[in-house]
RNA sequence: GGGCGAUUAGCUCAGAUGGAUAGAGCGUUGGCCUCCGAAGCCAAAGGCCCUGGGUUCGAGUCCCAGAUCGCCCA
């Protein structure tokens, strides 16, 4: 609806330009919204007073001509009129708010969809933690939005993998290896002090257990070939488990790229000999610089050690053009909020290789704090100590552990009470919407019950559907393809369960007020058909969110 | 010391590109099940949108300065 109203109003300022009536100038984007007010319409148009300044008239006046040339060729329009400063108010006739409701009987699950994408290839790289450890709870949120965003970018067109990148060539997986050994040699008695800098968790001392199980004292002596064995085993087996943890999660990946194989492949050596070449790397006192500075970063960032190790910003380079050469045109990395001073910096190495800043976008997720009841829940890395996605998972279920970490904008923190999120009960928000739901899905089992059938789009009554309620119903439901592709196009998965929530709202008020099922035969179909829609919608932006959407709970 | 983000109701937070009387959830107070699911609805109370300047018809939103908190870098 807001976009054929857009069109009339485009129409309308093109006409009155071409008569003179308006003096040529840029037309800016033309805007109409919700107003919050029922006596300003069903829509409103700020235009009149964005062209006054240009146009040098009053705004009142410059909406008048617009109105007057508005063309309502498909009868939507029930009254235009100039309100307020210049506000043009649109109020739409019923008949036209009832098509819509066909639209999303039509479409059904795909309603929402869109193509602003048209086909284009967009990577979404996160999670992308170091096979150390198990994931915690910092990581799942990032997983969550990371999922989501990628969804949503599906939805609307465009052409999207999943990845994960594992940084396994540092120096960390060896160790993750280290770590291994030593807790291996106190398996067979020996006495080692074990050092600060190896991880402390209790799975490094599983690990060990296991390696010793099937090997028996096979490495006790021999660490030079124990420590990349068990670096391997580690890895392996903790990257097992991160994938494990992440599909009860409902997170899967289309590909886990490794790190080594662009050592084995010796592109990383590649790149940097080329950007050399090309200018974007020099030498100073042994080490190789990046001339990030030529790109707007505060300073220069080393890419070769003196003592010839590249850094993991090289790493990052040649990782970087490996994505872009695999033929995505953006590629979009969901990091923690403390990585945001690689931001200017890997900027400028995808200019350097020829792309636009554009197409490297970067969402910050914020820290997590994890409590029980209002009370923090302690948590240490470094001592192993800390609470795993596995758990959280396994304690509040998948639908409200998702819900939680979408329900803010991903750069501001994020307070998750596990006693919140797991509790049946109106202070979890993801209920309140499930409820909305399934008690959607209950009228509709009511209905059948009683001898009607679930109505399909067609010869059905919809101009029966008057009072305010089904009106600012219809209205929202309206709305959900735009709320998918702003979110979309500003990478904000958290505007979907702002959304749910308001339907979930207007839907309720709705059943307190009318009864859905009565003896007014072509009453009820109409309403049937109406909260058929909104079930749909709730439906379909639940998925947007990996969110079940029970019929019965 | 430099940089990034935050600051909106008692609490946790939404308010994209500037618009009409600033919103939601929780909490508080008071109502609503003889009736399709009360995990719901309705109503009320609750605000110096951190402070001070600026831009303009119009600022929670944009610009400048400062304060407080968090993080990154040396």
């Amino acid at each position: 609806m807001k976009k054929k109203l857009i069109e009339l109003l485009e129409k309308s300022v093109n006409a009155c330009l071409k008569k003179g009536t308006l003096k040529e100038m840029d037309i800016p984007f033309i805007e109409v919204e919700l107003p919050r007010e029922g006596a300003h319409g069903d829509w409103a148009s700020n235009i009149a007073m964005v062209l006054a300044k240009g146009q040098r008239e009053a705004p009142r006046k410059i909406a008048e001509r617009i109105i007057d040339n508005i063309n309502d060729s498909d009868e939507i329009l029930d009254k235009i009129e100039v309100a307020g400063p210049g506000f043009i108010n649109f109020f739409i006739k019923t008949s036209a708010w009832a098509a819509l409701l066909e639209e999303v009987d039509e479409l059904g699950d795909r309603y929402g969809e869109s193509n602003i994408g048209k086909g284009s290839k967009v990577q979404v790289e996160f999670v992308s933690a170091n096979p150390t450890g198990p994931l915690h709870i910092g990581h799942a949120r990032g997983a969550v939005i990371g999922d989501v965003i990628a969804g949503i970018l599906q939805a609307s067109g465009f052409s999207v993998s999943r990845e994960y990148y594992i940084n396994d060539a540092g120096n960390q997986m060896n160790m993750l290896g280290e770590s291994v050994y030593y807790r291996y040699l106190e398996l067979m008695g020996e006495k080692v002090s074990f050092p600060e800098t190896c991880y402390q968790g209790e799975y490094i001392a599983e690990l060990a257990r296991q390696i010793h199980d099937s090997f028996g004292d096979k490495f006790r002596s021999d660490k030079e070939g124990a420590i990349p064995f068990m670096t391997q085993y580690a890895a392996g087996s903790i990257l097992e488990g991160i994938k494990e943890d992440l599909e009860t999660l409902g997170v899967v990946f289309d590909r886990y790229f490794s790190e080594n194989e662009l050592y084995k492949n010796d592109d990383v050596a590649k790149i940097l000999q080329r950007l050399q070449k090309e200018g974007f790397i020099y030498e100073e006192g042994g080490t190789l610089w990046f001339k990030t500075t030529d790109f707007g970063d505060e300073k220069d960032r080393v890419v070769v050690r003196e003592n010839g190790e590249p850094t993991y910003f090289a790493g990052d380079i040649a990782y970087h053009l490996n994505k872009y050469a695999r033929g995505f045109d953006r590629v979009i990395n969901v990091w923690g909020a403390d990585h945001h001073g690689y931001i200017p910096r890997m900027q400028a190495c995808i200019q350097a290789l020829g792309r636009k800043k554009e197409d490297l976008g970067v969402v910050l997720v914020q820290l997590v704090n994890l409590l029980r009841g209002g009370v923090p829940v302690p948590m240490s890395t470094r001592a192993g100590k800390f609470v795993t996605i596995r758990e959280v998972t396994d304690e509040v279920g998948r639908d409200a552990a998702r819900y939680n970490f979408l329900m803010r904008r991903s750069n501001s923190h994020l307070d998750f009470d596990l006693e919140i999120a797991k509790a049946q009960s109106s202070e979890n928000p993801v209920y309140y919407v499930q409820y909305a739901h399934a008690r959607i899905c209950s009228i509709m089992r009511n209905a059948v019950e009683q001898g009607y059938r679930i109505p399909a789009y067609g010869d059905i009554r919809l101009d029966l559907l008057t009072a305010t309620e089904e009106h600012e119903l219809i209205k929202i439901i309206d709305t959900f393809p735009e709320i998918v592709e702003g979110s979309a196009q500003a990478l904000e998965p958290h505007r979907i369960p702002y959304y749910i929530n308001d339907l979930a709202s207007v839907f309720h008020s709705f059943y307190n007020k009318h009864k859905v099922v009565s003896d007014n035969a072509e009453l009820t179909t109409a309403r049937l058909f109406l909260i058929k829609a909104a079930g749909i919608v709730i439906r379909n932006a639940l998925k947007l969110l990996g969110v079940s959407a029970p019929e019965r709970m």
